[in-house]
DNA sequence: TGAAAATTCTA
DNA sequence: AGAATTTTC
C-alpha cells in the first residue's frame, strides 16, 4: 500500500506492504492502527489505514487459497467504492493459475502435463529491479516496520536457536539463491535423491515469504541451463529441469488450491472421504517424537522437530508411513507439518499431503506402502542420516543400520543398543500394515459404492452429511503437548497463538466471525470462482474493476463447465452455513522442494 | 543383435 | 508395485 500513486508496477518485487498483506495484518499489535484495536478485519484495518493515511492508491499481490481470494475481492469492492484506486499483481507464481489451460480451455488434472505446459509458453517476464525510490508518505512515520510486534517475548525466547541458524531478509535470500546456482545446481541432478541438506536449495522458506521472487530463480537457473546446454554438460542441464520441476510443483499446489477451494481440507479424490482412518493418538505421538522403530521415519521426525525443515524425499517418506502405515488422517500429520515447517506453506503442503494419501488423480497407489528400509538404503546408503539424527543407534552398522529388528543380539549389543529399551521396536509390523490397509480400503470401496447406490435411488437428501468427510477431531492433547516441548527444544511453534497462524481454514474462528456470510454466499453459487483478477498488469486501470468481473466470470464459468467432466467430486456446494466440519484448525505444510535451515517462527519471518 | 536381467523412476 | 529404461550377456 502506499500513499503515493508514485509506486506503479509492482509486478516484480514485493513491498513490505504486499508482505503484510500476505498474512493478515496484526491490527491489534500495530499502535497506528489503534482505532481498529482487536480486529481481525483486513479490510476494515484497511480501510482505516487508507483513511489515516489519506493514501489515494493500494497495491497487492495475488494470493490463490479461498480465504485470501474472497478477502482480497472485498478489499477491491470496499475501497474501491471508497474512492481508492486498487491494483492487484501477480508476484507468487510464473503463471496465473487461469492462464494454463489445456487443449480444450479446461484446467489440468495431472501435474506433467501441466507443468510440459507451462515449459512451453511464453517465458514469464523477467522480474524487474526494484524501485530507486518509494516514497511512502506519512506510512512509514506512522507504522514502520519495527513499530508492527510480530513476536512476544515468549516467542521470541523458543526462536533463539533457531535464529542463529536462519537468516531472513531478501539480500540473504539473495545470497542463498547465488550459492546454490553456482554451487550445488550443477550437481543437482546427481546429489538430489540423498536425505540430507547439503545438496538441496534451501529457498523455500524465502520463496514463500516473498523474499525471493520466483520469476527471477526461473531466469536465473534457465540462464545456467543454457550455458551448460552449450557446454554439453549433460547432467547440470537435468540438473536444472529439475530445479526448475520442483518450482513447478510449488506453481502446481497454487493451480489445485485455485481450482479446488478446498483442497487443503478435502480430499480431491471423492472415495477418499471413505477411508477409515485409524483414530489412535498414540500412534500420532510416536510419529512426532520419531520413536515408530523404523530409522529413517524417526531420524527424519527429529530433523524436522530440531530444524523446522526436511529434505523433499523424506517428507514423502514419514507422511507416507503417516498414511499409509500408521493410517492416521492425513491432515493430522498436515497440521503438524504446519505447526513445525520453516517453510510451511498451505498450497504446498496440502498438495504433498493429498500426493501422499492418494487423493490426486496422478498421485501415489493409495494400496502401495513405500518400505522405510529398503528407502533408506536408497536415500542415505551409508546411514550418515539416521546416525546424525538418531545417536542411540550410532554405532550400529551400515548393514543393519535401517532394520535393526533383523540385526543379530551380538550385533546389537555391541552397539549399546536395546530394542524396546533405548530403541524402539517397529511400532506396527509392514506385514500387518499391508493386509490392514487392504481392509481398509475394501471397507472404503464398499463404502463408496453404497453411497454411490443410494444417490442414484434420489436418496441424496437423506445422506447429504454423509457425503461430507467424517470430522476427527484434531487431538487436544496435541496442542498443550506442544507448546511443552517447544519450550524445552526451539522449534517454530512455541507459544504461537492462534491469530498468527492465520491459516486459511474455512472452519477457523477468524472465518467464521468475520466472513462466514460472505463465504457461504460465495460457495454457494457456482459462479463464485473468487474475483480473479485477470489481465490487471498491463491495463489502464479505469475500467479494471468492471474488467475483473467480466474476466472472473468468465473463468467462472468455463471452470464450472469443467468440473462436470473432471473426474474430481468436489462438492462445493456443500461447504455452505455451517461449512464443512474441519479435522484441524489450521492446516499444513510442506513442500515438495526445497528449504532452508530455517530459524524463527513464521511470523517472525516477516520483517 | 535380441532377450533377459537389473536398475530407476514415479507429483 | 509396476512401468519404463538401461545394462548385461
Amino acid at each position: 500500500m502506499s500513499a503515493s500513486p508514485s509506486m506503479s508496477g509492482g509486478a516484480g518485487e514485493r513491498t513490505r506492504t504486499v508482505v503484510w498483506f500476505r498474512r493478515d495484518l496484526r491490527v491489534e499489535d500495530n499502535p497506528a492502527l489503534a482505532a481498529a484495536r482487536r480486529s481481525t478485519d483486513t479490510v476494515a484495518a484497511l480501510l482505516e489505514l487508507v483513511r489515516s493515511t489519506g493514501a489515494t492508491h493500494l497495491f497487492f499481490n495475488h494470493l490463490y487459497d479461498p480465504l485470501s481470494l474472497v478477502r482480497d475481492h472485498r478489499v477491491k469492492q470496499v475501497l474501491g467504492a471508497e474512492g481508492i484506486t486498487v491494483q492487484s499483481f501477480n508476484s507468487d507464481l510464473l503463471y496465473e493459475p487461469w492462464e494454463v489451460l489445456d487443449d480444450h480451455g479446461c484446467p489440468f488434472t495431472m501435474f506433467t502435463p501441466f507443468w510440459n505446459t507451462c515449459l512451453c509458453m511464453v517465458d514469464p517476464p523477467a522480474p524487474m529491479l526494484p524501485p530507486k525510490r518509494i516514497n511512502s508518505g506519512e506510512l512509514s512515520r506512522c507504522c514502520s516496520s519495527d513499530d508492527l510486534i510480530f513476536e512476544d517475548e515468549s516467542e521470541r525466547g523458543s526462536n533463539a536457536l533457531l535464529a542463529r541458524a536462519w537468516s531472513p531478509g531478501w539480500q540473504n535470500a539473495d545470497k542463498a539463491f547465488t550459492a546454490f546456482i553456482n554451487g550445488p545446481l550443477i550437481d543437482y541432478s546427481v546429489n538430489r535423491k540423498k536425505a540430507d541438506s547439503a545438496n538441496t536449495s534451501l529457498l523455500s522458506p524465502y520463496l514463500h515469504f516473498g523474499e525471493l521472487s520466483v520469476r527471477k530463480v526461473f531466469h536465473q537457473v534457465r540462464m545456467k541451463q543454457l550455458t551448460w546446454s552449450n557446454e554439453s554438460n549433460g547432467d547440470g542441464e537435468e540438473g536444472c529441469s529439475l530445479f526448475l520441476r520442483s518450482i513447478g510443483l510449488r506453481e502446481y499446489s497454487r493451480y489445485l488450491a485455485f481450482n479446488h477451494p478446498c483442497s487443503h481440507e478435502k480430499p480431491l479424490l471423492a472415495h477418499l472421504r471413505f477411508f477409515p482412518w485409524v483414530v489412535n493418538e498414540v500412534y500420532f505421538k510416536v510419529w512426532r517424537q520419531g520413536r515408530t522403530g523404523y530409522p529413517l521415519v524417526d531420524a527424519g521426525m527429529r530433523e524436522l522437530w530440531a530444524t523446522g525443515w526436511l529434505h523433499d524425499r523424506i517428507r514423502v517418506v514419514v507422511s507416507s508411513f503417516f498414511v499409509k502405515v500408521l493410517q492416521l488422517p492425513w491432515r493430522w500429520g498436515m497440521k503438524y507439518f504446519w505447526d513445525t515447517l520453516l517453510d510451511a506453506d498451505l498450497e504446498s503442503d496440502a498438495l504433498g499431503w493429498q500426493y501422499i494419501s492418494g487423493s490426486l488423480p496422478d498421485g501415489r497407489e493409495l494400496d502401495r506402502i513405500d518400505n522405510p528400509q529398503f528407502e533408506g538404503y536408497k536415500f542415505d546408503p551409508c546411514g550418515e542420516y539416521v546416525r546424525r539424527w538418531l545417536p542411540e543407534l550410532a554405532r550400529l552398522p551400515t548393514e543393519w543400520i535401517h532394520h535393526p529388528w533383523d540385526a543379530p543380539e551380538s550385533v546389537l549389543q555391541a552397539a549399546g543398543i536395546e530394542l524396546g529399551s533405548n530403541y524402539p521396536l517397529p511400532i506396527v509390523e509392514l506385514d500387518e500394515a499391508k493386509s490392514r490397509l487392504q481392509d481398509a480400503l475394501s471397507e472404503m470401496w464398499e463404502l463408496e459404492a453404497a453411497s454411490r447406490a443410494e444417490i442414484e435411488n434420489g436418496m441424496e437428501e437423506g445422506l447429504g452429511d454423509s457425503s461430507d468427510e467424517p470430522p476427527i477431531a484434531f487431538p487436544q492433547e496435541l496442542q498443550h503437548m506442544e507448546v511443552d516441548r517447544a519450550t524445552i527444544h526451539t522449534p517454530a511453534m512455541a507459544g504461537r497463538r492462534r491469530a498468527d497462524q492465520m491459516v486459511p481454514s474455512i472452519t477457523s474462528s477468524f472465518f467464521r466471525a468475520e466472513t462466514e456470510t460472505e463465504l457461504s454466499a460465495a460457495f454457494e453459487s457456482e459462479v463464485t470462482r473468487p474475483e480473479v483478477p485477470s489481465q490487471v498488469h498491463f491495463q489502464p486501470q479505469t475500467r479494471m474493476e468492471v474488467r475483473d468481473e467480466v474476466a472472473s466470470d468468465d473463468t467462472a464459468a468455463r471452470y464450472n463447465g469443467v468440473q462436470q467432466q473432471q473426474q474430481y467430486t468436489l462438492h462445493r456446494h456443500r461447504v455452505q452455513g455451517g461449512i464443512a466440519p474441519s479435522t484441524s484448525e489450521a492446516s499444513s505444510s510442506w513442500t515438495g522442494r526445497e528449504g532452508v535451515i530455517w530459524t524463527g517462527t513464521r511470523s517472525s519471518h516477516i520483517g
